[in-house]
DNA sequence: TTTTGTGAACTAGTTCACAGCT
DNA sequence: AGCTGTGAACTAGTTCACAAAA
């Protein structure tokens, strides 16, 4: 019976990260269900079958509405299009990534992507020889000069960083000047931005290190 | 003065992920420091210069012995020794990357990953064309039949995984089945395996899903 | 009856603040 | 004096368990 919060005040965002990761990750699994014409689910079957918590599931919603009905569940493409509103994929996000190297051009043409509402419409680099090239799949590469231009022509939301570390901070402060407010950043050790502006990283380096050190202290019982 | 637990009994591993993540993250600061000469530093400086907390990062390093000198703070150069041995670093660890499409082109070529004592060793992929076809860097694609033989051949510790989704269980418990203990996953929806198999998980779409909900909140009052 | 939505209990993680070492 | 190492306090996140709704 609370008030949902939606449309958002200017305060502090009181929705955990961690919670949204959850909702993309219940996006998915719904979309598993209804693919499988499933009509409707509750949060226990859901919480079964994708290795969840059921509370989790329910406090999590329910941060958002009521969405769900009691003593039968949540209608699955009732719940799939609250989340879809939610997270804001009810319209196409247009993403550009700087930097067009191998991951950068990886990721352009991640196919991944594109199924939830995100397009990559642009490249961008600072080499002279990239620039009026296109991906494999003909995202063409400007020239990183010409980003505040493009990003508003293109409408661009979110900038993916995918640049050596020692640029990271130079082309993350050109993209808040030309008014993006989302970036997920690739680049080992983080950059700084102002208030309003989001960012999430993809550290390889530290996902790798963790892993070796999984695996060091392994090591040390099983000789 | 509490023994650091060295070697890792065969109970369940006390040290959060978080923190080993976060050592990766001093192991990185403390690089760039030792890069600048600087011989000694203190919690607090590291804390003020990377953005991070003092008292974390000295409850963080005691868990592994007491590596500081009260008064002056840590030498850079023993506590980066001492990182790299926890985290398993003092030795180099060979990668596969399984998927020889985009991603895992991109990813076998990543220049990130040798500095730190990663070195991926082989592609695998089930594409007859792309088999026995190298990346750009020159890593050779193999027949992900003969992952076991090779893996084994090859002393591979670490297998990333940048398959589509609909192959990445079926990969994963072949992987896991040669005696992979350590897996990066690029997969959306991750995968699952048995216990004593370490997966971290890089989910792009959960990112940019997230970066979007951010942006579906800011958009509710700026406009 | 089934299952949600949610306060309460619990668990994990972070930060404080200070005794004790150098 | 300066700074670590660490118990205590605090904060955030998860899970339990049940009243209320359908």
């Amino acid at each position: 019976m609370k008030p949902p919060n939606k449309g958002g005040r200017g305060g502090p965002d009181p929705v955990s990260e961690l919670t949204t990761n959850r909702l993309s990750i219940y996006l998915r699994a719904l979309a598993a269900l209804d693919k499988a014409g499933v009509r409707a689910v509750s949060s226990q079957a859901l919480a079964d079958q994708f290795h969840l918590n059921a509370a989790q599931i329910r406090k999590d919603l329910a941060q958002f509405g009521e969405f769900g009905v009691r003593g039968v569940g949540y209608v699955v493409t009732d719940l799939l299009r609250h989340l879809r509103e939610i997270l804001g994929l009810d319209r196409q996000l247009p993403v550009a990534v700087i930097g067009a190297g191998n991951l950068g051009l990886a990721l352009a043409d991640y196919s991944g992507f594109r199924i939830e509402g995100f397009d990559v419409v642009a490249l961008f680099d600072v080499a002279k020889h990239k620039i009026g090239r296109r991906s494999r799949a003909g995202v063409t590469i400007h020239d990183i000069r010409h980003f505040p231009r493009l990003a508003k022509r293109l409408g661009i939301r979110i900038a993916v960083l995918a640049v050596p570390h020692a640029q990271a901070q130079r082309v993350a402060d050109a993209v808040v000047g030309a008014g993006i407010k989302a970036i997920l950043s690739f680049s080992p050790g983080g950059v700084e931005v102002p208030g309003g502006v989001k960012v999430k990283r993809v550290d390889l380096t530290v996902s790798l290190e963790s892993l070796s050190y999984y695996l060091a202290q392994g090591d040390g019982h099983e000789s």
